[in-house]
RNA sequence: UCCGGAGUAGCUCAGCGGCAGAGCGGGUGGCUGUUAACCAUUAGGUCGUAGGUUCGAUCCCUACCUCCGGAGCCA
């Protein structure tokens, strides 16, 4: 059994024997011993081996260079050192397996540029350590804030056969040769088939039976995209609840996202710390102003009312019945209001078929919760659950309701009012550790051109 | 896909129409309860690719490739 340097770095008292496996950050030598860092991935911080000369297994001390992989058993003892409560003095250390000296990280900060280049090893450095250490205190967070909410976890399909949900261009699954001229009656699902760009209609017959439900899972967008927050290949979460109306799905966004942010504070602190300190220096002070202060609220109108009363000159013009540029919703995020902000009603030309047409005529109970440094995070709506106004959206955008004869059912038979959202959680990932890109919050991104690895 | 920027040592970068540079990393030697240790020393290059201008191009021009930033699409 070996310890984690993370349960050894937390010891309340000396141990006469432990034993911890990792991997070598840094050795220093000196004439009658050498300082071994060794860090396993379990925090940010490696534990200091001291190997004094002559301890069984240093003969390998010189094949122990950064990278190496070793194990280490010796005592748990109070570091005389000032950088570290405990060291281990090491009573036998042994050498797992070498690195030699093309292993590409080195002691030094590298590009994120570079790492992206070595993702299979970037896991290993100080950040990407820490990334995926919140990725995953995230991910758990996610199941915790909907479980402990009543909200059960569906799992919607991947693959699916509707071609024309609004929300991107989609990924061709087939078992067909390319060019062999085959009909798609051919094809394994007997018709063309495609990897989901949301499960958002799926998930709302699963709500219109069980309530409240949430699915937490892959998401894939065929868009051309080229930016630091859009991936081919992301992790979404789309709540969905039945007898719930736009202000309820507000309501449940934004507790979602201070849970998320009050958890990331709560339980990753050395990581963010991390953060704050090489990425981001404001860090900190904004996620506590998220989790402490309410959102603000405005309509889509209001929204375009205060651009066009702000002076300031955007790359594209404010006009309403025009999506918000990015340049807006910065402005409004960033400089207006300085906090999240939820944008609502928006006109329904610019929105999907689905979202519940307000009593105006020309809105739609739709949403955008817009965070500071990423944009939007979070985009949803309150479903249209009337029958009539369904089948007039869909012919309006020129949807066939033969392909969402199911969809429609759920209007036909008992249909209540429900209302979700998606969150992208690579975003969330990033507005949690200051990130920019969002090709260093995934393992191994896969963006136009790039499935490495 | 569009607009802008950048490609020089393993990494991060400087440089310049006339012999290819630094720091870090690697090797070697030394030293020290060290902390991205320190001191000395050493190796390491198709200057993104292909053309062009020029007596001479890493440098100027053109095209292409790659990466970065911004935009669109969205989460």
């Amino acid at each position: 059994m070996h310890t984690p340097v993370l349960a050894a770095l937390s010891s309340q008292a000396p141990s006469d024997d432990i034993t911890v496996c990792g991997w070598v950050r840094t050795r220093r030598d000196a004439k009658a011993f050498s300082f071994l860092e060794i860090n396993d991935g379990s925090c940010l911080r490696g534990i200091q081996v001291v190997v004094d000369a002559g301890t069984p297994g240093s003969e390998s001390l010189l094949e122990m260079t950064t990278g190496a992989s070793v194990e280490v058993q010796g005592k748990l003892v109070a570091s005389q050192g000032k950088e570290q409560p405990w060291e281990i003095q090491a009573a036998r250390i042994s050498l797992v397996g070498p690195a030699d000296d093309t292993y590409p990280l080195q002691k030094k900060g590298h590009s994120l540029e570079f790492l992206r280049e070595i993702a299979h090893l970037r896991p290993r450095s100080n950040l990407f350590g820490a990334v995926f250490r919140v990725r995953s205190r995230m991910a758990y967070a996610v199941h915790q804030f909907f479980q402990d909410r009543g909200f059960l976890n569906v799992h919607t399909p991947m693959i699916t056969s509707s071609d024309c949900e609004g929300a991107g261009e989609m990924f061709r699954v087939t078992t067909l040769t390319p060019g062999s001229g085959s009909k798609p009656e051919e094809d394994f699902f007997g018709k063309p088939a495609f990897l989901t760009v949301s499960g958002q209609l799926e998930a709302e017959t699963l709500a219109c039976a069980l309530g409240k439900v949430y699915t937490f899972g892959p998401t894939f967008r065929a868009e051309n995209s080229n930016t630091s927050r859009h991936a081919a290949e992301f992790w979404m979460i789309e709540p969905e609840q039945a007898f719930c109306d736009l202000a309820g799905n507000m309501d449940l966004a934004e507790a979602q996202l201070k849970h998320q942010v009050r958890d990331a504070l709560e339980r990753c602190a050395e990581d963010l710390a991390f953060f704050a300190k090489y990425v981001d220096k404001g860090l900190i002070e904004r996620l506590k102003c998220v989790a402490d202060r309410p959102f603000q609220r405005v309509s889509y109108t209001e929204a375009v009312a205060l651009l066009e009363q702000s002076g300031e000159t955007f790359e594209y013009p404010v006009k309403y019945g025009l999506n918000l540029q990015s340049g807006h919703e910065r402005w409004l995020t960033e400089k207006y209001f300085q906090c999240p902000v939820i944008v609502y009603n928006y006109p329904k030309e610019i929105k999907p078929f689905y979202m519940r047409q307000n009593d105006d005529g020309l809105t739609v109970a739709a949403m955008d919760v817009l965070v500071p440094g990423i944009g939007e995070i979070i985009g949803g709506s309150q479903r249209e659950e009337r029958p009539d106004r369904l089948s007039a959206a869909m012919a309006h955008h020129g949807l066939s309701e033969a392909d969402y004869w199911w969809y429609a059912d759920l209007r036909k038979y008992g249909t209540v009012p429900h209302a979700g959202y998606g969150m992208g959680f690579e975003r969330l990932l990033m507005f949690v550790t200051g990130v920019g890109n969002i090709r260093d919050v995934i393992p191994f991104a896969r963006t136009p051109g790039h499935a490495e690895f």
